[in-house]
DNA sequence: ATTTTAACTACGGAAATCCGTAAGGACATT
DNA sequence: AATGTCCTTACGGATTTCCGTAGTTAAAAT
């Protein structure tokens, strides 16, 4: 079973169940930490120490608040720890039940677990601790379908930048502008209409406003 | 004190903090649920049996699962009971920290207290407990100021519909007409193109785009 | 009753977008 | 080398939105 293990949650009450549960199922070193940015330099310390952790259970929003964070986010956290510590074992427990928003944090920074909080969410995260310590993938009832969708809706970094400056409020120029500047491949304006137009045909929308909706709705951006 | 106390909302680990910090209030006669429609009809049976609950604090999401609810939300619920019991005092306890948000639940359904999760969410929501049994209004640090926003006093009914028309892909000329075919006052283009651009100023809106963006972040729509 | 004020409406040109067509280039296959 | 495919880009007309001006109506104020 696990040997040391940290727990990232800025809710003092989760993260006193997620202790009940790592206590009844005989895990010793347990830490908890309210903000990413304790959780980080408590795992580079463990490196150091030659006494890494080997499972980090995280939030994913965490509210942000006086203290200026470096990583003020789970998912920033994650996508820092999966570069410098791949032997880090990482679940995600997290209200949040978006397939997009799951599939991208498998698939971009190799999480080995992902529990949806809610009425189970304990015992499935019991059950995700057990079943991941030999690097099976765990994913919650409710979102188990976010990896093998056939849809396998193929919406790329290209797509989820265009949907964001696009809800910033640019203008589909003004990122034709942008992305002429940056050297970045398709650039006309002439590219983004098509891209988003398929967009608009995948996702059912009737225009662009319709579109950036549904992104949001979806967790895409 | 207060005499009778129900807790709703649907992640066990919440509701065990929540209890912690009843109990050491000197609260004793403290009931939880996980279901909103449980919460209604607990109330409802104290009413019958001439011992009402006096304050129900309550999360505003809760997870749909396969039990079919009457009271989805906890706003569902606020709603239903601050028409039938408009004796019982409600506090809510959500993660929710939108200003739009919190001003409609206090300014339509008279909510008593509203506590925001988080670090200090516990201390707060105590507080709020001591704060609310002489009816004195408790709304936590980081909402307070969603009462005397002055911006928000300006966005009526009308704003909303189109907003909301807009985020589900409905082009200008199409609401203007649904308008007109329903007699609502102002339908004419022009009229929702000045309301438009008036929204815009006030949100600082690039584009329409931008504006419902920042609509949905703020909970708006 | 008259004036003032505010809101709704109409209109037209400018700008942005939508949408179809097509030319050009990169790349793999044969 | 020739062919086909995919992607990028360009262009032009249709539609929608943007934005300023101005006319109309309705209610409020005096």
């Amino acid at each position: 079973m696990y040997k040391k293990v940290i727990i990232a949650d800025d809710l003092g009450s989760i993260n006193l169940g997620v202790l009940t549960i790592a206590n009844s199922l005989g895990l010793k070193n347990v830490e908890r930490v309210e903000y990413c940015d304790d959780a980080y330099l408590k795992i580079k310390k463990g490196l150091l120490d030659k006494e890494p952790f080997d499972l980090l259970i995280t939030d994913l929003s965490f509210k942000s608040d006086h203290r200026e964070q470096k990583y003020p986010s789970g998912e920033d956290l994650i996508r820092i720890l999966s570069n410098e510590c791949p032997d880090l074992n990482i679940i995600v427990y997290s209200i949040e039940d978006r397939l997009q928003r799951v599939r991208r944090l498998v698939e971009s920074y190799n999480i080995i677990g992902y529990v949806c909080k809610g009425r189970k969410g304990l015992d499935e995260l019991a059950q995700a601790i057990r079943e991941t310590y030999n690097s099976n993938l765990y994913l919650s009832e409710q979102v188990k379908q976010a990896l093998n969708q056939k849809t396998a809706l193929e919406i790329d970094d290209f797509d989820v930048l265009l949907l964001k400056d696009l809800s910033k409020g640019k203008s589909q120029e003004d990122i034709s502008l942008k992305l002429k500047r940056k050297k970045i491949s398709p650039s006309s304006l002439s590219s983004i209409e098509k891209r988003l137009n398929k967009l608009k045909i995948q996702f059912q929308a009737n225009n662009t406003i319709h579109l950036v909706s549904i992104a949001k709705d979806l967790g895409l951006i």
